[in-house]
DNA sequence: GTGAAAGCGCTAACAG
DNA sequence: CTGTTAGCGCTTTCAC
């Protein structure tokens, strides 16, 4: 990949080794119309030959990169790797390569910025998971560069949507939990001050799914909602606030599993038992919660199919597709150790 | 950011726009020298007022990208989350951004399309995390792209190394356990069949000086290894594989955090209680340690100060430094509720 | 089916 | 201190 006197090889060193002109290399490289077999052939023994790759810096200025970006709020939640694994498998068949850039985690300024970062660098086409700046702005990018939202449930025109029906998903762990027995269900949601409109974000429609149904039940009154924030320490803060109450709930469904791993640690410390004394549910079905040591009750949403998806759309975008499609996954419930009957009385 | 007509705004825009050069307006840019006051208020202006960023791609051709290169095995160990964060908000002060590739976990040849994917896009610098190819191949991607190398105990003149004293951090572990009175303690560790010689592997390094500590209190009759794999999974199959033996061990050692959460699941699922039947202990203090059921007992090797100076190290580099350094951080015991004497007899 | 040449947006000499 | 100009490696007309 480097010439005699250390230079990086270029599509020049390929055309002149194989005794052809740079056009031909750069056809036979994108599988362009109009190459001969023997020409083909010829290009591609020079290009092994000379370990030749091209300069994604100098594509950008004219054609493709072949470069998917993926924005990701942050790179602690472990469901986020299945949906990244999945579209990296999806589209480097097609020759693609993922790139991952941090957006702030909640902050939009340090979200739009690490955006920004993906269109300078002229990615082909962008998945942002669980992004927090207005559909306006999305759309606005979205006009620009290919895009994919994952986890929002606001519509566009503009940009291709794959999503969990966090409305069904939600609905699952309550109806599961009322099925058990359970009246003093609380819930463990986030609350983002962010530009999105907050029916947009996914942790809003699993807790408006969370009141509906506990109302539907009549249980509108034992409503509980401690807002914290999806992640371990949110989760144990939302608990310890919510087995201050009297009388306490007895069950906790978080948001989030990373959300119940904080859960289990304050219920433990508490001196209480689960599922003996509190029963409590997550949301993402990660790996961890087969694994935990009380196996936890969750809800699959099968990251694998969003993010194989995402990397299908966003190669038809790059294929010249510019209607705007909405993939959603139907999530399950996983029953596991975490749950369980109330106590009597 | 784009002009009129759709197009995206270019610096020959905001010279015009500005009534200067594009030189000009390249070196406000820059902070190059040689720009007066005045010019730089005007050019300055003109680029907010058409909300100007450069194109990333372009100045690649020439110049710079401000592009860090992250090289991650996978995203699912949040201890990466720690070294990456701690790396974006050190370059980030000098107008540098991060992007994340995946390497196949263990699998050098993806690993390999990976690191190529960030030189064929031309990043200023490139931090490596537990890298499994070879040396030999490392310091030739070293000797073209500034390069920092995390968590592999080799040694070259071509790139920066940081690491964690993987020495001492398992010596603390197993002087702990054996403090408590242990004697049949386990490791659980990683073989994996890679390019990279298994002594500048860290999972090598953490296993022989369990060995060796072992050896030193007269117990090299009791060191017992399970090999499976740092994750969930590979602790949970360890952990059974170990319980099997006879006698079994009071103590389990598991080379990371991840495998030790399988570990006590599987200790859990054999009806054993932790630490009253069997302690354990981890390594990485991740926050789950903290949060997890049974508190962990763990190793803290400060992701934070590794992604820190990586940082810096690859500031150093792109500034000009040519001489390679090695920054080792030292690890700290943090004894949790999940270890304690052994059970009497 | 093949190649010559223009040009993408930027930076780095170099002149003025 | 400021501007003119060449050219980075590639793709894309457009001749041949």
């Amino acid at each position: 990949m480097v010439t005699r006197d250390g230079r990086r090889v270029t599509i020049t060193d390929v055309a002149s080794h194989a005794q052809v002109s740079t056009t031909a290399v750069s056809k036979v490289l994108r599988n362009a119309y109009g190459v001969s077999e023997a020409m083909r052939v010829k290009v591609q023994a020079a290009i092994d030959e000379l370990g030749y790759r091209p300069h994604a810096a100098a594509r950008a200025m004219r054609g493709r990169t072949f470069t998917i970006g993926v924005l990701l709020p942050h790179i602690r939640n472990p469901f986020f790797a299945d949906i990244v694994e999945a579209l990296a498998e999806q589209i480097s068949g097609a020759g693609y390569q993922a790139i991952i850039v941090q957006g702030g985690g909640t902050d939009p300024k340090a979200e739009r910025r690490a955006i920004d970062a993906l269109v300078d660098r002229q990615v082909d086409g962008m998945l942002a998971v669980a992004p927090v700046i207005t559909r306006k702005e999305l759309e606005e990018i979205g006009r620009g560069t290919p895009t994919v939202v994952l986890g929002r449930h606001d519509r566009s025109p503009v940009y291709d949507s794959v999503l969990d029906d966090d409305e069904v998903g939600a609905e699952l762990v309550v109806e599961h939990l009322i099925g058990l027995g359970h009246r003093r269900i609380a819930h463990i949601t986030q609350n983002d001050n962010v530009p999105a409109r907050p029916a947009a974000l996914l942790q809003t429609v699993r807790a408006r799914s969370y009141e509906r149904v506990m109302a539907e039940h009549g249980l509108a009154g034992h409503i509980a909602l401690a807002v914290t924030s999806y992640s371990e320490e949110g989760g144990y803060e939302g608990t310890r606030e919510l087995l201050a109450r009297e009388p306490r709930p007895t069950a906790i469904f978080a948001g989030a599993d990373q959300a119940a791993f904080g859960v289990l640690a304050a219920v433990n410390e508490a001196g209480l038992a689960v599922p003996g004394d509190i029963s409590v549910a997550g949301y993402d079905n990660s790996r961890l919660t087969a694994m935990a040591h009380v196996s936890l009750t969750s809800v699959d949403q099968d990251g694998a199919a969003m993010g194989q998806t995402a990397g299908r759309l966003l190669l038809e975008r790059v294929q010249g597709r510019t209607s705007a499609v909405r993939f959603s996954v139907t999530p399950t419930l996983v029953a596991r150790r975490s749950t369980a009957p109330p106590p009597a009385g």
